[in-house]
RNA sequence: GUGGCUGUGGCCUAACGGUUAAGGCACCUGUCUGUGGAACAGGAAACUGUGGGUUCGAAUCCCAUCAGCCACCCCA
């Protein structure tokens, strides 16, 4: 084989796309019901934009970004994520003018230098929502409960809400000392990759999944108890809300996540169908990264919900989708004389909105197969017996029967036949 | 970046180191010169991922490489 797809890519042959179209419809669909507006955003963006925005020290920006030179010498990336994006086009066009706070939904491919994996593509797609210029636990919320409606709506069954705050610049740092004397302590038994952690990313000891880790672990100091009071009232709020609305979440101290601009609120929604992967969905607050992006003070939050992740876990769970339409009508053609009539007919069936295919040739068994084949319902046959009568034979395939049609009643007669 | 498993027509699978690599699905054609689905018959389609090596002889054994899958790291 002389070209394949470039490594952890995909053909989504059109076997799979009633998924992706259904998926695609209903995210939107809800998106809108709760007020969000669509943006688009380009797929690359300036190197520099992730960097800042990501964060410098992470996986993503340090080892999985598709970056390139164009030929102006702009360092250019496709975007690993849509939040640097988003947030870059809230600032550049104004949009702290708008009423806030604004609501934001795109979807589209991302893109980052992974190994790939079951559920875990190089190019991936996501749904992304985000709420930017309310510091309210009420935004938060929002948030939340539309990536809880988009899965449970979807009738996936065994979701689980995780949640957490990962404080604020106030609270967070001196939290990370304490997490760091607790490990310093310990520092004999814990694994290799902690103790790098430990220097890289400390709140990414708690996630560590080492046998030796965990009871270092379990004796952590929990951030949630050393919150300060806005993070921890903004928390407590939050809570009340989903308990009030009776929406099931965890409480997971040990959720962090892996990108900078995190504040606050962290979750993530779990689902069980893709190996090794259970986050379908993640998401939180985001409160310092428009001012470090260049805007002002804006607080934020949103969430980015994988596509293939979705796909492979409905198909996992096995659920049914809608079958896209095809044409229900078939054209059949016999002999040259008939060619042209046959094309003619095609063309006022879709003028009159009827969905309609012509076969490029071969004999009449060999058409009516095709148009079997194709789960037409029914087969206009052309020949010379209708020419001369001026009509066409109108076969209905499921049941068999077929009858003589003048070609003036042709598209209400089909019209009817589909009922 | 690290580790494990696997590469045979479009898809699924067979072939003790020994002739022209076999079968099923799907595709096309015919049986039926103007009638689909079923059946039957036929056809097209593979230099066995690629490159080396061992051997009289390799799909089969060895090495390398590439790709896929899975796991780690990390994430959707």
């Amino acid at each position: 084989m002389k070209f394949t797809r470039p490594t952890g890519t995909q053909d989504i042959l059109p076997e799979v796309q009633p998924y992706w179209e259904h998926i695609l419809r209903h995210t939107t669909t809800l998106a809108r019901q709760y007020g969000f507006a669509r943006l688009d955003t380009p797929i690359f963006e300036k190197t520099q934009l992730f960097a800042r925005g990501v964060g410098a020290g992470t996986d993503v920006v340090e080892k999985e970004m598709y970056s390139f030179r164009d030929k102006g010498g702009h360092e250019l990336t496709l975007r690993p994520e849509f939040t640097a994006g988003t947030v870059r086009a809230y600032i550049e066009n104004g949009m702290r003018v708008a009423p806030q706070p604004v609501k934001l939904y795109a979807t589209g491919p991302a893109f980052r230098y992974e190994r790939p994996q079951a559920g875990r593509f190089r190019q991936l797609h996501q749904f992304n929502a985000e709420i930017i210029g309310s510091p309210s636990p009420l935004a938060d919320l929002e948030i939340m409960l539309l990536a809880w409606d988009i899965y449970e709506t979807l009738g996936i069954q065994g979701l689980s809400f995780q949640l957490n705050s990962t404080g604020c610049p106030k609270c967070r740092p001196s939290y990370i000392e304490e997490l760091k004397a607790h490990y310093q302590a310990h520092f004999d038994v814990i694994c290799d990759d902690c103790k790098r952690r430990l220097e890289t990313a400390p709140l990414r000891v708690l996630d560590c999944k080492k046998d030796q880790c965990q009871p270092v672990i379990a004796a952590a100091p929990k951030i949630t108890a050393h919150l300060c009071s806005e993070c921890a009232d903004h928390f407590a709020t939050l809570r009340s809300y989903l308990d009030d609305l009776g929406r099931p979440y965890t409480l997971n101290h040990r959720l962090v996540r892996g990108l900078d601009y995190y504040t606050k609120t962290v979750f993530e929604v779990w689902a069980e169908g893709i190996g090794a992967q259970s986050a379908v969905c993640g998401g939180g607050r985001y409160d310092g990264l428009v001012q470090l992006l260049g805007g002002p003070a804006t607080p934020a939050v949103g969430f980015a919900a994988g596509l293939e992740r979705m796909v492979m876990v409905m198909q996992a769970q096995g659920i049914a989708v809608p079958p896209l339409p095809t044409p229900p009508v078939f054209v059949v053609h016999l002999g040259k004389a008939a060619r042209l009539p046959a094309v003619r007919l095609l063309v006022t069936l879709r003028q009159a909105g009827v969905g309609a295919q012509i076969a490029m040739g071969g004999s009449l068994r060999s058409q009516l197969r095709q148009a079997n084949k194709r789960g037409a319902r029914i087969a206009l046959l052309v020949g010379e017996d209708e020419l001369a009568q001026g009509g066409v034979t109108l076969r209905d395939l499921a049941r068999g029967e077929q009858r003589y049609v003048p070609l003036g009643q042709v598209v209400a007669a089909v019209r009817e036949r589909l009922g």
